[in-house]
DNA sequence: TCTGGGGTCCTAGGACCC
DNA sequence: TCTGGGGTCCTAGGACCC
């Protein structure tokens, strides 16, 4: 018999601020910004806040409405990120097994654990209090015989419980929820849900896959025949990772000029283009997005070429020209991004043959003023190219 | 309400090749 | 002439998650 815990985090950048700031404990704390703060979205409410029906991705305006007294900070990830790996480090004592899914959650394999912690609900309530006790964080808990239900129960344990689905009541459970509580389906499926009077997971539970694969498409269909049996947990298993890479910016008012524009995107490209240099990854894809601010459409281009991209020089020419090709002139910019996709491991086979001496240079040097710009934020914004070429003869 | 940022996966259609 | 089918790669947009 399989076991897994899903732990996940109770309102996990509010907590941590509670905790480094005691004063704050008990009281409505909302991490995403601060009041004033345009076009600010609020990405966790404490439990405290919660009571005045503020929550994640409302807009924080609204929130402050909700919550004038309320506790308001930007939030500081790297703080986030290290309170995340302390956490990840006791689960890791507990299971070699374990997957992280985002900064405040993971599923354990606790399978064959038994001898060493005992049963696995001793063993989900041990690591709940040593959580708590190492890092004086609370964590909600859901345990089960595959993840996907694992997953359903820890949101219904929230916060700081523990909830058991004893293995062979998968389907049964399952059964018993409405269809808002299937994960993976959003706002969107529900609308399609509410449309064909589905309101239980067994309403949908009735229905066979042919008709399923008919109202929801190919794979959404299957995987609600399969999630409402409590069947769903391969659907995770091989996530793929470093697929892509990627960054964007929200402006408090929306950008006209061009010659702001141009520098956004070479900032934006920077620090990308620095991320991607500090992995072992090269990729041949680049990508751009604008967001307009009069009605908050979308519009992307992406273009793929025959070799790695070798040089920020390089991205930012070919990201600005691929931009001028998507912008229509005039409009107001609310959001730029750009990003880099079918990332590949790095070959060194065809660099020194393919390249020149120039090029490497240029690699070099790059690399060691995008390390300074990133310690040296305030200095870093600079339009253009990084690099010139050297002018002939000089 | 006036809608962040960083990701993954799916769908549909076009281009191209055999 | 007036048009198959499969495979692969690519693009654009959208749904979803935390």
């Amino acid at each position: 018999m399989s076991y897994f815990i899903h732990a996940d985090l109770d309102a996990f950048y509010a907590s941590v601020e509670q905790l480094d700031h005691p004063e704050f404990k008990n009281k409505p704390v909302i991490v995403g910004g601060l009041p004033g703060d345009r076009r600010s979205v609020v990405s966790t409410a404490s439990y405290e806040a919660r009571e005045y029906g503020v929550h994640s991705a409302m807009p924080l305006v609204q929130a402050v409405k909700l919550c004038p007294d309320g506790i308001y900070v930007r939030g500081n990830m790297n703080r986030y990120r290290e309170k995340s790996a302390e956490v990840m480090a006791v689960f890791s004592d507990y299971t070699p097994v374990f997957q992280q899914l985002s900064v405040d959650e993971a599923f354990l394999d606790i399978t064959g654990t038994e001898k060493l912690f005992g049963p696995p609900e001793t063993l989900a309530r041990e690591i709940k209090k040593t959580i708590f006790d190492k890092t004086g964080l609370t964590v909600s808990t859901g345990l089960a015989s595959n993840k996907y239900v694992a997953k359903i129960a820890s949101g219904m344990s929230k916060p700081d419980g523990l909830f058991v689905i004893p293995p062979g009541d998968e389907e049964k459970f399952m059964m018993s929820l409405p269809t808002d509580k299937i994960w993976g389906a959003g706002k969107k499926t529900r609308e399609l849900f509410a449309k064909h009077g589905l309101k239980t997971c067994a309403d949908i539970h009735r229905l066979s896959p042919e008709i399923l694969r008919s109202l929801f498409g190919k794979a959404l269909g299957i995987f609600l025949y399969r999630a409402v049996r409590g069947q769903a947990a391969e659907d995770f298993e091989n996530k793929q990772e470093n697929r892509s890479m990627s960054a964007e910016r929200t402006f408090p008012y929306d950008l006209h000029d061009e010659f702001e524009i141009e520098t956004h995107l070479f900032s934006i490209a920077s620090e990308v283009f620095f991320r991607l240099l500090q992995t072992n990854l090269q990729s041949r894809t680049i990508i751009v997005k604008i967001r307009y601010g009069e009605d908050f459409s979308t519009e992307g281009g992406r273009e793929t070429f025959q070799n790695p991209l070798q040089t920020l020089n390089e991205y930012y020419d070919q990201l600005l020209a691929l931009f001028h090709k998507k912008y229509q002139a005039g409009r107001g910019i609310r959001l730029l991004g750009t990003g880099v996709a079918n990332l590949e491991p790095k070959s060194n086979i065809m660099q020194t043959e393919l390249f020149d001496s120039v090029t490497e240079k240029e690699k070099i040097l790059e690399k060691s003023i995008l390390a300074i710009n990133s310690k040296y934020p305030k200095a870093a914004l600079k339009r253009g190219r990084l690099l010139e070429p050297c002018p002939k003869g000089l």
